[in-house]
DNA sequence: CCGAATCCGTAACGATACTG
DNA sequence: CAGTATCGTTACGGATTCGG
Protein backbone atom coordinates (compact mmCIF):
# COMPACT_ATOMS: atom_id res chain seq x y z
CA UNK A 1 0.00 0.00 0.00
CA UNK A 2 3.02 2.10 0.15
CA UNK A 3 3.85 2.05 -3.23
CA UNK A 4 4.03 5.62 -5.26
CA UNK A 5 1.18 6.36 -7.89
CA UNK A 6 2.97 7.10 -11.10
CA UNK A 7 1.30 8.20 -14.16
CA UNK A 8 0.98 5.76 -16.63
CA UNK A 9 2.25 6.96 -20.06
CA UNK A 10 3.04 4.48 -23.13
CA UNK A 11 -0.23 4.26 -24.91
CA UNK A 12 1.55 6.31 -27.40
CA UNK A 13 -1.02 6.39 -30.20
CA UNK A 14 -3.29 8.40 -28.14
CA UNK A 15 -0.46 10.52 -26.73
CA UNK A 16 -1.01 13.76 -28.31
CA UNK A 17 2.61 14.30 -27.61
CA UNK A 18 3.87 11.50 -29.21
CA UNK A 19 1.73 12.19 -32.03
CA UNK A 20 3.51 15.23 -32.79
CA UNK A 21 7.32 14.30 -32.20
CA UNK A 22 6.64 11.47 -34.28
CA UNK A 23 6.55 13.91 -37.41
CA UNK A 24 8.67 16.83 -36.50
CA UNK A 25 11.04 14.37 -35.34
CA UNK A 26 11.57 12.48 -37.85
CA UNK A 27 15.24 13.56 -40.13
CA UNK A 28 13.92 16.13 -42.25
CA UNK A 29 10.71 17.67 -41.23
CA UNK A 30 12.02 20.35 -38.98
CA UNK A 31 14.54 21.85 -41.29
CA UNK A 32 11.71 22.05 -44.27
CA UNK A 33 9.23 23.75 -41.63
CA UNK A 34 12.22 26.03 -40.87
CA UNK A 35 13.40 26.77 -43.82
CA UNK A 36 9.89 27.40 -45.31
CA UNK A 37 9.41 30.01 -42.21
CA UNK A 38 12.49 31.86 -43.85
CA UNK A 39 12.01 31.30 -47.29
CA UNK A 40 7.88 31.60 -47.41
CA UNK A 41 7.45 29.96 -50.80
CA UNK A 42 9.94 27.48 -52.72
CA UNK A 43 10.06 25.31 -55.20
CA UNK A 44 10.71 21.40 -54.70
CA UNK A 45 13.95 21.54 -56.29
CA UNK A 46 14.27 25.25 -54.72
CA UNK A 47 14.73 23.28 -51.03
CA UNK A 48 16.34 20.11 -52.47
CA UNK A 49 19.48 22.19 -53.47
CA UNK A 50 18.77 24.29 -50.06
CA UNK A 51 19.23 21.30 -47.74
CA UNK A 52 21.38 19.43 -50.35
CA UNK A 53 22.03 15.70 -48.56
CA UNK A 54 18.47 14.88 -48.83
CA UNK A 55 17.43 12.52 -51.68
CA UNK A 56 14.30 13.27 -53.76
CA UNK A 57 12.87 10.52 -51.66
CA UNK A 58 12.95 11.58 -48.64
CA UNK A 59 11.66 14.91 -49.80
CA UNK A 60 9.11 13.80 -51.25
CA UNK A 61 7.61 11.73 -47.93
CA UNK A 62 8.52 14.45 -45.75
CA UNK A 63 6.41 16.71 -48.06
CA UNK A 64 3.74 14.35 -48.32
CA UNK A 65 3.43 13.82 -44.71
CA UNK A 66 3.76 17.91 -43.92
CA UNK A 67 0.91 18.23 -46.05
CA UNK A 68 -1.41 15.39 -44.44
CA UNK A 69 -0.97 17.21 -41.21
CA UNK A 70 -1.88 20.50 -42.77
CA UNK A 71 1.27 21.96 -41.54
CA UNK A 72 2.44 22.47 -45.27
CA UNK A 73 0.24 24.05 -48.29
CA UNK A 74 1.27 22.45 -51.94
CA UNK A 75 0.25 24.30 -54.92
CA UNK A 76 0.59 22.97 -58.33
CA UNK A 77 1.19 24.91 -61.16
CA UNK A 78 -0.59 22.55 -64.10
CA UNK A 79 1.71 23.51 -66.73
CA UNK A 80 4.78 21.97 -69.07
CA UNK A 81 7.71 22.17 -67.12
CA UNK A 82 5.04 21.47 -63.98
CA UNK A 83 5.44 23.84 -61.18
CA UNK A 84 4.79 23.00 -57.33
CA UNK A 85 5.31 25.29 -54.54
CA UNK A 86 5.50 25.27 -50.54
CA UNK A 87 4.37 26.82 -47.74
CA UNK A 88 3.70 26.86 -44.41
CA UNK A 89 -0.06 26.94 -43.55
CA UNK A 90 -1.09 28.66 -40.23
CA UNK A 91 -1.13 25.76 -38.38
CA UNK A 92 2.38 25.43 -39.64
CA UNK A 93 3.60 28.97 -39.20
CA UNK A 94 1.66 28.34 -35.60
CA UNK A 95 4.34 25.72 -33.88
CA UNK A 96 7.30 28.14 -35.72
CA UNK A 97 7.93 29.64 -32.31
CA UNK A 98 7.97 26.44 -30.18
CA UNK A 99 10.69 24.97 -32.93
CA UNK A 100 12.27 28.57 -33.08
CA UNK A 101 12.81 27.94 -29.21
CA UNK A 102 14.37 24.66 -29.10
CA UNK A 103 17.11 25.63 -31.87
CA UNK A 104 17.89 28.61 -29.76
CA UNK A 105 18.18 26.45 -26.59
CA UNK A 106 20.29 23.94 -29.03
CA UNK A 107 22.26 26.62 -30.30
CA UNK A 108 23.04 27.79 -26.42
CA UNK A 109 23.31 23.65 -24.93
CA UNK A 110 25.23 22.33 -28.31
CA UNK A 111 28.88 22.95 -26.76
CA UNK A 112 28.15 21.71 -23.44
CA UNK A 113 26.21 18.81 -24.82
CA UNK A 114 29.21 17.97 -26.69
CA UNK A 115 31.26 17.86 -24.28
CA UNK A 116 29.44 15.87 -21.99
CA UNK A 117 29.56 13.49 -24.64
CA UNK A 118 33.13 13.18 -25.18
CA UNK A 119 33.27 13.32 -21.34
CA UNK A 120 30.63 10.14 -20.92
CA UNK A 121 33.06 8.37 -23.80
CA UNK A 122 36.18 9.08 -21.87
CA UNK A 123 34.32 7.49 -18.83
CA UNK A 124 33.71 3.89 -20.57
CA UNK A 125 37.31 3.76 -22.06
CA UNK B 1 22.62 35.80 -61.54
CA UNK B 2 18.69 35.76 -60.89
CA UNK B 3 18.84 33.16 -58.62
CA UNK B 4 17.25 33.53 -55.35
CA UNK B 5 19.86 33.23 -52.54
CA UNK B 6 18.61 30.56 -50.55
CA UNK B 7 20.40 29.24 -46.98
CA UNK B 8 21.77 26.06 -47.48
CA UNK B 9 21.25 23.59 -44.76
CA UNK B 10 21.37 20.21 -44.60
CA UNK B 11 25.52 20.36 -43.19
CA UNK B 12 23.85 18.13 -40.60
CA UNK B 13 26.79 17.39 -38.00
CA UNK B 14 26.89 20.61 -37.10
CA UNK B 15 23.60 22.01 -37.29
CA UNK B 16 22.76 22.08 -33.60
CA UNK B 17 19.13 21.60 -34.10
CA UNK B 18 19.43 18.54 -35.61
CA UNK B 19 21.88 17.07 -32.99
CA UNK B 20 18.75 17.89 -30.52
CA UNK B 21 16.18 16.78 -32.26
CA UNK B 22 17.97 13.43 -33.07
CA UNK B 23 18.17 12.66 -29.06
CA UNK B 24 14.63 13.91 -28.07
CA UNK B 25 13.14 12.78 -31.31
CA UNK B 26 13.52 9.46 -30.85
CA UNK B 27 10.39 6.99 -29.83
CA UNK B 28 11.07 7.11 -25.69
CA UNK B 29 13.33 10.17 -25.06
CA UNK B 30 10.79 12.65 -24.69
CA UNK B 31 8.93 10.40 -22.38
CA UNK B 32 10.88 9.80 -19.90
CA UNK B 33 11.76 13.52 -19.66
CA UNK B 34 8.59 14.88 -18.76
CA UNK B 35 7.99 11.57 -17.15
CA UNK B 36 11.13 12.33 -14.60
CA UNK B 37 9.62 16.02 -14.86
CA UNK B 38 6.74 15.11 -12.67
CA UNK B 39 8.31 12.48 -10.25
CA UNK B 40 11.71 14.36 -9.81
CA UNK B 41 13.50 11.07 -8.98
CA UNK B 42 12.70 7.40 -10.17
CA UNK B 43 14.28 4.29 -10.29
CA UNK B 44 14.78 2.04 -13.00
CA UNK B 45 11.79 -0.37 -12.68
CA UNK B 46 9.55 2.84 -11.88
CA UNK B 47 10.59 4.33 -15.63
CA UNK B 48 9.66 0.64 -16.97
CA UNK B 49 6.60 0.37 -15.11
CA UNK B 50 5.30 3.61 -15.49
CA UNK B 51 5.96 4.14 -19.35
CA UNK B 52 4.71 0.03 -19.59
CA UNK B 53 5.17 -0.66 -23.62
CA UNK B 54 9.31 -0.05 -23.55
CA UNK B 55 11.54 -2.49 -23.15
CA UNK B 56 14.31 -2.83 -20.50
CA UNK B 57 16.68 -2.82 -23.70
CA UNK B 58 15.07 0.69 -24.92
CA UNK B 59 15.02 1.86 -21.32
CA UNK B 60 18.46 1.30 -21.02
CA UNK B 61 19.91 2.77 -24.10
CA UNK B 62 17.26 5.78 -23.61
CA UNK B 63 18.68 6.62 -19.98
CA UNK B 64 22.35 5.92 -21.33
CA UNK B 65 21.74 8.62 -24.38
CA UNK B 66 20.18 11.24 -22.02
CA UNK B 67 23.30 10.50 -19.38
CA UNK B 68 25.68 11.26 -22.13
CA UNK B 69 24.06 14.55 -22.71
CA UNK B 70 23.70 15.66 -19.36
CA UNK B 71 20.25 15.57 -19.50
CA UNK B 72 19.60 13.11 -16.29
CA UNK B 73 21.98 12.24 -13.87
CA UNK B 74 22.22 8.93 -12.79
CA UNK B 75 23.05 8.04 -9.29
CA UNK B 76 24.34 3.99 -8.37
CA UNK B 77 23.59 2.85 -4.83
CA UNK B 78 26.00 -0.02 -3.84
CA UNK B 79 24.10 -2.54 -2.03
CA UNK B 80 22.66 -5.85 -2.65
CA UNK B 81 20.01 -5.64 -4.77
CA UNK B 82 21.14 -3.15 -6.28
CA UNK B 83 19.19 0.64 -6.74
CA UNK B 84 19.97 3.37 -8.98
CA UNK B 85 17.98 6.02 -9.37
CA UNK B 86 17.09 9.10 -11.95
CA UNK B 87 16.80 12.24 -12.24
CA UNK B 88 16.81 15.21 -14.66
CA UNK B 89 19.76 17.46 -14.53
CA UNK B 90 19.79 21.44 -14.50
CA UNK B 91 20.24 21.16 -18.16
CA UNK B 92 17.17 18.89 -18.67
CA UNK B 93 15.13 20.98 -16.61
CA UNK B 94 15.69 24.02 -18.91
CA UNK B 95 14.97 22.12 -22.00
CA UNK B 96 11.51 21.57 -20.19
CA UNK B 97 9.49 24.56 -20.75
CA UNK B 98 10.36 24.10 -24.18
CA UNK B 99 8.75 20.11 -24.36
CA UNK B 100 5.96 21.87 -22.45
CA UNK B 101 5.18 23.88 -24.78
CA UNK B 102 5.46 21.47 -27.88
CA UNK B 103 2.98 19.27 -25.70
CA UNK B 104 0.29 22.30 -25.14
CA UNK B 105 0.74 23.00 -28.88
CA UNK B 106 0.20 19.21 -29.36
CA UNK B 107 -2.27 19.15 -27.26
CA UNK B 108 -4.44 22.11 -29.30
CA UNK B 109 -3.79 20.96 -32.06
CA UNK B 110 -3.99 17.06 -32.23
CA UNK B 111 -7.77 16.73 -33.26
CA UNK B 112 -7.58 19.33 -36.45
CA UNK B 113 -4.29 17.20 -37.53
CA UNK B 114 -6.17 14.26 -37.22
CA UNK B 115 -8.67 15.47 -39.28
CA UNK B 116 -6.43 16.62 -41.98
CA UNK B 117 -5.23 13.52 -42.20
CA UNK B 118 -8.03 11.62 -42.57
CA UNK B 119 -8.83 14.48 -45.11
CA UNK B 120 -6.06 13.58 -46.69
CA UNK B 121 -6.44 10.18 -46.60
CA UNK B 122 -10.38 10.47 -48.31
CA UNK B 123 -8.64 12.47 -51.01
CA UNK B 124 -6.30 9.91 -52.41
CA UNK B 125 -8.58 7.06 -52.70
C1' DC C 1 10.89 19.69 -63.83
C1' DC C 2 8.57 17.22 -60.29
C1' DG C 3 7.97 13.66 -58.68
C1' DA C 4 6.61 7.97 -58.31
C1' DA C 5 8.24 3.28 -57.93
C1' DT C 6 11.50 -0.11 -56.87
C1' DC C 7 15.33 -2.30 -54.61
C1' DC C 8 18.33 -2.81 -50.89
C1' DG C 9 21.45 -1.97 -46.76
C1' DT C 10 21.48 -0.34 -42.27
C1' DA C 11 19.98 0.80 -37.86
C1' DA C 12 16.29 1.15 -34.72
C1' DC C 13 13.41 -1.54 -32.10
C1' DG C 14 11.47 -5.60 -29.60
C1' DA C 15 11.39 -10.34 -27.28
C1' DT C 16 13.75 -13.39 -24.72
C1' DA C 17 17.16 -15.35 -21.85
C1' DC C 18 20.83 -14.67 -18.77
C1' DT C 19 24.10 -12.25 -15.05
C1' DG C 20 26.09 -9.84 -10.68
C1' DC D 1 17.01 -4.92 -9.07
C1' DA D 2 19.23 -3.34 -12.83
C1' DG D 3 21.02 -4.27 -16.26
C1' DT D 4 23.80 -7.45 -20.76
C1' DA D 5 23.78 -10.46 -24.62
C1' DT D 6 21.79 -12.35 -28.52
C1' DC D 7 18.71 -12.80 -32.06
C1' DG D 8 14.95 -11.59 -35.29
C1' DT D 9 11.97 -8.16 -37.29
C1' DT D 10 10.66 -3.93 -39.00
C1' DA D 11 11.07 0.79 -40.55
C1' DC D 12 13.91 4.29 -42.20
C1' DG D 13 16.62 6.19 -45.53
C1' DG D 14 19.71 6.20 -49.88
C1' DA D 15 20.57 5.12 -54.86
C1' DT D 16 18.62 4.29 -58.95
C1' DT D 17 15.27 4.04 -62.51
C1' DC D 18 10.92 5.36 -64.70
C1' DG D 19 6.81 8.46 -65.84
C1' DG D 20 3.69 12.69 -66.92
Amino acid sequence: MNEKKIKKMGNIENCPVRNVIDRIGDKWSMLIILLLADEQVLRFNEIHKSIGTISQKMLTVTLKSLESDGLVKRTVYPQIPPKVEYELTPRGKSLLPHLLALTEWANKNMSNIKASRAQYEKSNA
